[in-house]
DNA sequence: AATGAATGAGGATTCATTCAT
DNA sequence: AATGAATGAATCCTCATTCAT
């Protein structure tokens, strides 16, 4: 008597419907994930799926999409704000990405853009346009800026980015793949504040010797 | 010892089939991926694989573990053989990872195992006893005799590794992921180089000043 | 009696959403007819088709019985009316036939009836007993009739009654079916004025020579 | 042990399987036929269906086209074979007619083209193409010719060819529609043999009078 | 009376697996 | 040892129907 058969509440479907599939896929993959499933944890029936999005794909894509989006311009314009020297900028970006990591779903998005990256190339691109893109162009624009004030050691600025932001990346998977299969835990925040001291120190042609 | 007349060449098989496995598996993930064009792709029939193998799972982790098992021991092996100065080990190692990454398909399996480690923990499982933790292991060990010798600055020596690996992974799924997406190709090689040369003119606390 | 402010038109209700189901019954056939495009094309919400039918299957039983009783008193009526020599009757029924077969949906009627026989068999049974047999009533009367007054050539008057009306149901069909598929157009005027007096020239013993 | 569960027959499966398959479309249509229905008539499973037909649809193609062609071509080769009177032509046509109506599926095919028609408008085109317009050929050039040898009495030799051929069309949708629904029985032998008694009769200018 | 969001049973389709050949 | 026709469980998706609003 209490609960009610139907529960109208068009509004907020989508979004409780994107965060249960997001739960699922995550855990399963594409392939792998039963609608059924993701129904049971959004709390509605499998039919309802389809009065908000056509198909199991565009679920999937809405998914990625919708958690992957948001997330870039924040760091872009946190970063590129304050005119800072590297040695206060890169140490600021790579808490920044470890704090989102912990916060966000990050960690599980980046897991299945990798694992369907063959299945639907079309994430792959957008993960590559609107996240890669974005944060290579401001950390070569960083680190290029800071190599002409001689901040910054010479070398291939792209090659640099991987340096600084390649350590983060790993420990992002660590902790969603191996820390599950019995891996020790990892300390983002920790992994970010010694990597940013670690690279900067080599990073920088001045150093407190 | 058997010499039968008219036999099919039984040795080869299994090796065949798991090369041919490796290929779907890596472009479409395991749910994906149809025994049927497995089987196409090693030129033998649907039923022949079960001749040899019980399972889809069971195909799938012999192609993983077979993948991964015999790469690990040999980067031990020639990293630990020699007592160099960390300054010469570690870009050896990461040239190494490099070479490995572009002569085997190193990155495919990883993007496998990272795409999968939901639905096959095991594998998950293997990897990181089997591949993470010697990989830790050596990298830690080396790190930290260097430490204790002064040649390279204090801090945790897992992060540490992290600061070292993290770059070629990156690199690696880059590679897989992205640069078929659109993605400016990458040079592996040329990414180990300048890392190592990065990273250790950080990590060392003695450098050319 | 009452006068409800605000209602709407519940009165034209039903026929509105009969007119609108015929269309998409004759087109689609029952099965295939959805009724969210019933309820689109009549204008209201899905819910309210249930609001007077109880049923898709009422539905369409209340379309093709709608359809199908009107006609056949109409025509009965005009002919047996007049006691007129055969010759006289037959082209005027003909005429009738072809007439209504251009001003109502008969045709559709008819295909839909055909078509979903196996599934309803009750509403073969609609058709037989309303429509066919009454039809078949008539016109054996009036060729029983005929032939006692030595009009009509002696013969099964059942059969006579097949060569009569088959060549219009022909053209009905005819013009539901074939035509749209790349047929020559049909003129059933044309067709019913031909055949009466093709027909007649036949049944009739005593011809103009 | 007597009954194998599997049984390989590749050579007449496909014949099976549609024989199972016209008799469930003829009885229910297209739509509402179901394939577990099917297979368990062809006495094979569902997952069979696939081996041999792509889709619900191609089967439902197939089995209207291969009972549609082959009939064709023999009635036009034994009408067309013999110069004979028109008054000696016409009749054997229409024997062929109910003869082959008798035997073959024909009336549930045409029952089923008729009744899918707007949902396969491909297959009224086959039916049109490969069955109406050379049947009406046939018909109309026996006609014209035995106008001009002043056998049959002027008028578009198009419109008795309906005259000719309704009342058979009829009499075979009579059997599936309606007698089923409690209509007296029909013999078409006999209808064939009356109509065109009287047709002719008709169509014939010079008559015994 | 009217709506349309929500439901869930039903059916087409896929594909790993089996087994007669 | 090898085949590939046959199987049937599993799952996506549709759509008639219901019910809170």
């Amino acid at each position: 008597m209490k609960q009610p058969k139907f529960q109208r509440r068009a509004e907020d479907r989508p979004r409780e419907i994107c965060a249960a599939a997001l739960e699922v896929f995550a855990e399963k993959g594409f392939a792998a994930a039963k609608l059924d499933d993701i129904a049971r944890r959004a709390g509605v029936s499998k039919g309802t799926l389809y009065l908000y999005f056509t198909d199991k794909e565009e679920l999937f894509r809405a998914v990625v999409k919708n958690t992957i989006a948001p997330n870039i311009d924040a760091v872009r314009d946190a970063i590129m704000a304050a005119d800072l020297p590297f040695a206060q900028l890169a140490p600021m970006f790579l808490a920044r990405m470890s704090e989102m990591a912990t916060r966000t779903p990050l960690g599980r998005v980046v897991k299945m853009v990798i694992g369907e990256s063959g299945n639907f190339p079309e994430l792959a691109k957008v993960w590559h346009d609107q996240i890669a893109v974005k944060a290579f162009a401001i950390m070569t624009g960083l680190i290029e800026r800071a190599q002409q004030r001689g901040e910054v050691r010479p070398g291939n600025p792209r090659y640099h980015a991987f340096s600084l932001m390649g350590p983060m990346l790993m420990g992002l998977l660590y902790r969603e793949v191996l820390q599950p299969a019995g891996g020790e835990p990892l300390d983002l925040q920790l992994l970010a504040r010694q990597h940013a001291e670690t690279a900067l120190a080599g990073l920088l042609l001045e150093k407190a010797s």
